[in-house]
DNA sequence: GAAAGTATGTTGTAATTACAACATTTTGGG
DNA sequence: CCCAAAATGTTGTAATTACAACATACTTTC
């Protein structure tokens, strides 16, 4: 199990790795790989595992009968997910939790929270809060994404957060195409032909998920 | 102040009436009341005030410069508000809070967690963890109200919630037309219009802020 | 109970998006 | 390098939505 991941993880700041290794044996930490695409949770599913990722990413979406896939977040590497359904663990799964790419997740028995003596749980639940607190400005954050009616303004809206978060007018989103249209919940060839426009209108410079702001 | 209100809350679960008093005056709690329309909180806001709704209710709001509204969520009497910001106090507000109609709420200070003692103050992270998870499937839930591309999808997806969680076919939404249309993020005509529609299609009645599925 | 104000419903047209079909580019094996 | 497969870009048409303008219904206040 890749171990320096889960030390440096927003769940395990301030424990020692002796705390560490100990904790990861009370909540039956078991590791399991997956291929790009394969689905990890579907939706109505109950779990009390609390999920983190060591290595790829996943995507959480919600798939309608009718092959719409809307993607809601995107978890990488050294983040966590379904730690609300973990926490609450009689509330069913309302996503679907898929591979982007081939990744490695552990899952760490929330259930098991209740073993803990206190001093070691009231650390791990303030830690969780802070996770789960963070998880909400990004879910908050797809909503202003998505808040613009055209096309063109939600892809501003994305791209401005990127921008912001990674202190620089270029970077690489963690998207490509088909991603970015269901995270934006727009058309695929919309999105690309707008982007195209964008690019004559001297908005923007782009080449698969290299972006540039001008 | 209306301490019956709080008494009943997730917050203070598990909390006697004493203990209550004294977190109340710790958390230097405040009561304030505003009037229909009032902003409470601007995007670009810093605080550190946990909120909590004793009386009416407040939407959670992004406008853009066009005037376009986007209601997130509706936060009613007995429910919290601005958790996030409050527990990441560095992190400026990215939403409007306005009084959806009069209301008074009741602001505690987060800061102030630090002078509580250990026992007080991981018994209050555990309820703040419970508050911050069901606000998380609370956001997630719109997400899934505004997925489907069409107008009636979305009608179909919002009230199809509010059936299942007030466990009848026939109900109250906390919305009027203006506010269900920015929530669903679709014009309000279109939406009196697909209503109509529905009706006459003998999928809904309704009328006002009542609805019936059928 | 009128009048004014607010909320909701209706309609037509302009603008935008969805969808399908196809062209082009990129990627990953063999 | 070539091929096949996948990803991205382009285009046209049908369907849907945005927006404005107006009609109707409901509320509130005097």
């Amino acid at each position: 199990m890749d171990i320096s991941v889960l030390h440096n993880s927003i769940l395990f700041k301030g424990f020692d790795d002796t705390e560490i290794s100990e904790l990861l044996k009370a909540l039956n930490a078991a590791e399991k790989k997956y291929n790009k695409g394969a689905m990890i949770f579907s939706s109505g599913e109950i779990t009390d595992k609390l999920c983190f990722v060591t290595a790829g990413g996943v995507t959480i979406e919600s798939n309608d009968m009718w092959g719409n896939r809307t993607i809601l977040n995107l978890v990488g590497k050294g983040q966590f997910f379904a730690e609300s359904y973990a926490l609450l663990p009689d509330v069913p799964m309302l996503v679907d939790v898929c591979a982007a790419e081939d990744c490695t997740v552990v899952f760490l028995s929330m259930k098991s929270l209740a073993n803990l003596n206190d001093t070691i749980r009231s650390r791990l639940l303030a830690n969780l809060l802070t996770i789960t607190t963070r998880k909400n400005l990004h879910l908050s954050s797809r909503s202003f994404h998505t808040a613009p009616r055209q096309v063109r303004g939600r892809i501003m809206a994305y791209l401005n957060t990127v921008s912001v978060q990674k202190h620089s007018h270029e970077f690489d989103i963690p998207f490509d195409r088909q991603q970015l249209a269901d995270y934006l919940n727009v058309e695929r060839s919309v999105l690309s032909n707008e982007l195209s426009k964008m690019q004559r209108d001297g908005l923007i410079r782009c080449k698969k998920s290299h972006f540039e702001i001008i």
